[in-house]
DNA sequence: GTAATCAGTATCACAGAGTATACCAACTGC
DNA sequence: GCAGTTGGTATACTCTGTGATACTGATTAC
C-alpha cells in the first residue's frame, strides 16, 4: 500500500519527461536558445553564431520551438523585410533546468574520466 | 566588457548541456532509470515493465548506461546464472533534474493545449 | 550590371536510432 | 522428454535526424 502511493503516475511521470526530452532534445536546440539568449536575433546572424549548423536545421528548429512557445517570431514588413527572434518569458522558465544539465554535465566528464 | 563576464565559457557550457542530454537522451534511458529506481532488477522484470521496448534496445541502453555509472550491473554465477542490475547513488544525482523536468513537462503539455 | 545580404526552401544522401523477429545455452518444472 | 524462463545476441529492416548543396526573390551596395 505504501509502494502503491510511492508508484502513483508513474507512466505519466515518464510521458512528462520523453515530452521534455523531446522539447530541448537533439543537437541545436539548446545552442539555439543559447545564441538567442545572448542577444542575437536575426536568422543570419544566429545562424553564423553557431559553428555547424546549417540554414536547413536552423530553419527547422526555429520552426518547431516556436511551435512550443520557446521563441517568439516577429516579422517587420518594412522595405527590407526583417525577421526578429526573442526567447519568451517561457522559455525562461526553463533556465534552471539548464543551470543544472550544465552542472551535471560537467561533473559527470570529471566523474567517467576519473573513473575510467 | 560587463558582457565578457557575463558570456564567459558559453560554448564550455553548451557542450556539457549537450553531454547531459546524451547520456540521458533518446527514446528508452529515462523509462529505464524509472523502472530500475521502482525496484526492477531484472532484465526481464525491467523489460516487462517498459511497454513496447525490445530486448535489443533494453540491452543496449543498460549496457551505455553501466558504462556512464548510471547502473550497476551483478553477476551471480550460482546455479542459474541471475543478474541483477540497480541505480547507483551517483544515477541519484541526477533525481532533482529529473524530478524538475518531469514537472516541466506536465506544465509544458498544459501550456501547449491551453495556448493552441 | 554584378555581387552580396536577407530569410529562408528544395532536393538528395547518409548514418544511426529504433523495430521485428528469430535464435542461443543453461536451467527449472512437470 | 517438452515447455518455459533467464539473459541476452544476430540479422535484417525502417525511419528519422542530420548534413551537403543548390537555389529563390527581394533588396542594397558598388
Amino acid at each position: 500500500m505504501v509502494k502503491a502511493t510511492l508508484v502513483r503516475n508513474q507512466a505519466e511521470e515518464v510521458k512528462a519527461l520523453q515530452d521534455t526530452i523531446y522539447v530541448i532534445g537533439g543537437k541545436w536546440k539548446l545552442p539555439i536558445i543559447n545564441s538567442i539568449c545572448n542577444g542575437n536575433k536575426r536568422f543570419r546572424e544566429i545562424e553564423r553564431s553557431i559553428p555547424g549548423i546549417t540554414t536547413r536545421m536552423l530553419s527547422r528548429e526555429l520552426k518547431e520551438m516556436e511551435m512550443n512557445k520557446l521563441i517568439k517570431r516577429t516579422v517587420y514588413p518594412d522595405s527590407p523585410v526583417l525577421v526578429e527572434y526573442e526567447s519568451t518569458p517561457y522559455c525562461k522558465t526553463f533556465g534552471n533546468i539548464i543551470l543544472a544539465m550544465i552542472e551535471w554535465g560537467k561533473e559527470h566528464k570529471k566523474y567517467i574520466q576519473e573513473e575510467a
